[in-house]
DNA sequence: GACGGGCAAAATGTCAGACAATTAAATGTA
DNA sequence: TACATTTAATTGTCTGACATTTTGCCCGTC
C-alpha cells in the first residue's frame, strides 16, 4: 500500500482511502483479513487511534467488519443486498430531504423507474408477490388506518411491485426511489375519497400483472402518478396559502 | 440525545447511530453545529477518541463535515448530488463485484432503467446533452482507442442520455446502474465489428432523441441491450471453455 | 487416548492525558 | 480606521495503558 505525506486531507482519511482502493481493486478479496491495527499503524507510520478512525470510516460503509479476540481483526465484508438496500435508502432519503427537491421531480423519478419494472414484472410476477400486493391493498382499504400506516402500506405495495420483476439489482436500485418518497408522502392527508382512488388503481395494477398485461399495468401506474401529483400539488398550494 | 448502556454494539457505533437519528429526524438541521468533541464525550460519558470514532463514521457517509480551529467543529453536511453520486457508484460497484451478479441480470437492470429515461429525455433533451452524446460517439469511432477507453466513453454516452431527462433525482438513481456496469463491460474485448455496431446504435439513439422520438430511442436501446447481452455471453462462454 | 478446564496470547475496545495545528475572534497599535 | 498580533477554542494526532473478548494450547483427569 502507498504512503501518506502530510497533506491537507487528514491522515485517517488517506489511510481509509488507501484501504478502500485495495478493496475495490480486488487486491483485498472478500473475507480477507487486514493486518492488525498495530501492524497498520506501523506500516503507515501513524498511531493506532488514527488507524482506528480510518477503519471506522470503512466500517460505516459496511466495507469491513471487525471481530474481537485472538485471530480477530478487520475483515473485508461481503456487501449484502440487505446492507446495500439500507445505505441506498438512507442516502436517498437524506438527498431528498436536504436539497429542496420538489415533490414533482421526486414523483416523476419514482414512477419513471417503476414503469421500467412493469414489463419484467408482468412477465415474471409470482403468486407470492401477487399475494403481497393483494394483502397490502386489503390493508389500505381498512377504515381506521392512520395516514402514516397508509403510506407505509403504499411503500410495501410498490416494493412488491418492484420485486415482481425478479431482478435483485433492479430491486436494489429502486429501493431508494420508493422508500425515499415516504417522508414526502407522509405530508399528505389522505381523505376517504383519495384513499379509494389509490386503492382502486393499486387493484388495477395487481390485476394487470396477474393477467400479465404490461400495457395495462403501465397505464394504471401513469394514472396513479398523475393522481399522486395532484394530491401533492394540493398540499403545496395549501402550504403556500398558509404561509401568505 | 439518548444514553448508551454497555450492550454489544460498541459505544462508538451507538453514538454514531444516536447522532444519525438526530439528523435524519430533522432535529439537527443542515449547517447546524454539533457540540464539540469534548462536550459530546462528557454528555455520553465516554472518552474523546470514542466520540471521534463515532464522528468519523458519520463523516465517511458525508453526513457531517469537520472544520478545525476556533469556532470550528462538526457541522451537519448538506448531502450534495455529487457526493450522493459517489456513494451510489461505489456501493453499486461493490455490490456487483462481490455477489456474483450475472452479466445478464446487471445488463437487464441497466437497460430497463435507461429505457425509463427515454420518454423524458426525448421531451427535454438539450443541445448541450446532444452535443455530449455526439462527441462521445465520435470518440468511440476513433480506431486507436483501447478497450478501457471505449468503455469509459460508453459510460459517458449513457450518462449523457440519462442526464437528458433533466431530472436530477433520476440521474442520481441511475448513476450506480450505469457506472457499476463498467467493470463488467471492461472484460469484453471489442472487435472493430462490434464497435461499429455499438457506435451505429448510439447514433440511432442520439438521432431519435434529437427528433424527439421516444419510441425510436427505446427501440434502439433495446437492440443495444440485446447486442450487449450477446457480447457478454460470448465472453462468458469463452471463459467457461478456457476453464474446462 | 479422549475429554474438559483453565491459562496465556492476540486482538480489538476504551480510556486518560498531552501536544501540535489551525482558525476566527478579540485586542492592541500605527 | 486599517492592519498586525495575540489569544482562545477546537480538531488532529500521539503515547501509553487497561479492559474485554476470543482462540488455541497445555495439562490433568477419567
Amino acid at each position: 500500500m502507498k504512503i501518506d505525506p502530510d497533506n491537507k486531507a487528514g491522515l485517517s482519511e488517506q489511510i481509509a482511502e488507501a484501504i478502500r482502493e485495495e478493496i475495490v481493486a480486488g487486491r483485498l478479496i472478500v473475507d480477507a483479513r487486514l493486518p492488525s491495527e498495530a501492524e497498520l499503524a506501523d506500516h503507515f507510520a501513524v498511531s493506532r487511534p488514527t488507524v482506528r478512525e480510518a477503519l471506522k470510516r470503512l466500517a460505516a460503509q459496511a466495507l469491513i467488519r471487525t471481530q474481537r479476540g485472538a485471530f480477530g481483526g478487520a475483515f473485508v465484508n461481503r456487501l449484502s443486498y440487505t446492507e446495500a438496500y439500507g445505505q441506498q435508502i438512507t442516502t436517498s432519503t437524506l438527498l431528498l430531504s436536504m436539497n429542496e427537491v420538489s415533490f414533482d421531480v421526486a414523483c416523476e423519478a419514482r414512477y419513471a423507474l417503476e414503469r421500467a419494472c412493469t414489463p419484467l414484472a408482468a412477465l415474471r410476477r409470482t403468486p407470492d408477490t401477487l399475494a403481497t400486493m393483494r394483502a397490502e391493498i386489503h390493508r389500505q382499504a381498512q377504515p381506521g388506518l392512520t395516514d402514516e400506516a397508509f403510506c407505509a402500506s403504499d411503500v410495501a405495495f410498490h416494493r412488491a411491485l418492484v420485486d415482481s420483476a425478479g431482478n435483485p439489482v433492479l430491486s436494489y436500485q429502486l429501493a431508494g426511489a420508493v422508500e425515499a418518497m415516504q417522508p414526502l408522502m407522509n405530508m399528505i392527508t389522505f381523505t376517504a375519497r383519495s384513499r379509494g382512488a389509490i386503492v382502486g388503481l393499486h387493484a388495477r395494477i395487481a390485476d394487470a400483472l396477474e393477467r400479465q398485461s404490461a400495457e395495462a399495468a403501465e397505464a394504471a401506474l401513469s394514472e396513479l402518478e398523475a393522481y399522486t401529483l395532484t394530491l401533492g400539488r394540493d398540499v403545496m398550494a395549501a402550504r403556500a396559502r398558509a404561509k401568505a
